[in-house]
DNA sequence: TTCCTAATTTAGTCCCACCTAAAAGAAGTG
DNA sequence: CACTTCTTTTAGGTGGGACTAAATTAGGAA
């Protein structure tokens, strides 16, 4: 039985890991975690107690395989109730993200199998993002950041990599959702924004902050 | 805000006084909570600090509004979250307390209120106890035990007195559910057994203890 | 009223999860 | 190599929430 800490420090270690395998450093987990680097490596001793993770001194850690399966299952849960919110309660995308970090720790296994089927087997949650499956297989899609799309090209959006508030209701605000099909026209070199055309015709400049957010796959 | 071990014990105390008026012991509460009474007596001081319950030493506890307010917003969310496992998770109604136990604690006012919602405003849980509203506020039925019931009278099933596993599935064996029609035919004085028959036509002799813990109401 | 017993509180520990301050290692620079 | 700077760990401390053992009090029985 992990506490919520101990589960939010897998999570964490596990997104920071997570398409890099690469070690991850006390300092990246203390900011993602907003604490302090000597609470981090507290907690890293107790999970490599665990059995968790992989701690050296100095070296950074790395999660086990028992490590890597309680993540995903937290990711999945996490991703399960984001679908429930907004599918069944009608909150907006942005508002759900601070709830699931609550339900992701609900422990009942046979609760998340029961929800998953009472959603469909849902493969993505609000924001894109895969959901890992019962064994905790994630499918990830390739996918590329608006800003290194070529001129000229079509895709359409499948996920964000900021899920902040203020973004998702930015996002909101000119009417772009995930499915959204557009067409790079144009870059500036002067600030890095781009222009794009969306399927109902529609042209917009976008900053470089928001193309650098904004997932979309190519249309082959 | 306050953490689950606290929101337990307003619940636990809560539970004790409802319906009594009485203040709550010490050892009353440690024996509900599992928990030692010096515990408890720790956890007494904190609460009275934060102006939960009045405390005085050797004297027992009792809720303030404040404190009140608290434990049944907790009653509506677990009752609320029973409602949604077995309605439509399809849980049966006795393995949704030790679940619901736990989603009690997420704190999101808006996902109560959107929960009610969906759930289409419900008034009771699935074991007949009546879900608080928003304000706080629960309608009481008028109920009697099967074992208070009069030779002769008939009545309906609203509720239990004890929803543990074993009572419940008991319950599902013998079919007997919440909104059953029973008439009480016989009382054995031998061993404080009944003889009931069912709208269906069924006799049954449930033990003495099975009726002290079933709630009827009486056909008007 | 005095005693006895059960209930309750106090005292002293423990572990978890955080903190600050200080020490120590890693890694590059002249 | 010696220095500097940044990262990380260690040391020491706090509060929450539990425990056991010992002291105290309430309240009923004699
Ligand atoms: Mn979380
Ligand atoms: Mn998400
Ligand atoms: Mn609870
Ligand atoms: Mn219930």
């Amino acid at each position: 039985m992990l506490s919520v800490a101990e589960e939010n420090y897998i999570k964490c270690i596990f997104k920071k890991s997570e398409r890099s395998l690469a070690a991850v450093s006390t300092n990246a987990i203390a900011e993602a975690m907003q604490t302090k680097a000597a609470s981090v490596t507290d907690m890293l001793k107790r999970l490599s107690e665990k059995e968790l993770l992989h701690y050296k001194k100095y070296k950074g850690v790395r999660l086990t395989a028992a490590g890597n399966e309680v993540a995903k299952q937290l990711v999945r849960k996490h991703r399960l109730w984001e679908v429930f919110l907004v599918e069944k309660l009608d909150f907006s995308w942005d508002e759900v993200h601070d709830i699931a970090e609550e339900l992701e720790h609900i422990s009942s296994d046979e609760l998340t199998e029961k929800l998953d089927k009472f959603l469909g087997y849902p493969k993505y949650d609000p924001h894109g993002d895969p959901i890992p499956d019962q064994e905790g297989n994630i499918k990830y899609r390739s996918k590329v950041t608006l800003k290194e799309l070529e001129v000229g090209e079509t895709g359409h959006v499948v996920g964000v990599r900021d899920s902040s508030a203020t973004f998702l209701q930015y996002l909101d605000e000119v009417r772009i959702t995930l499915g959204s099909t557009l067409t790079l026209r144009n870059r500036f070199a002067f600030d890095g924004s781009v222009q794009i055309e969306l399927a109902d015709g529609r042209a917009l400049v976008l900053s470089e902050q928001v193309a650098k957010n904004l997932y979309i796959t190519v249309n082959s």
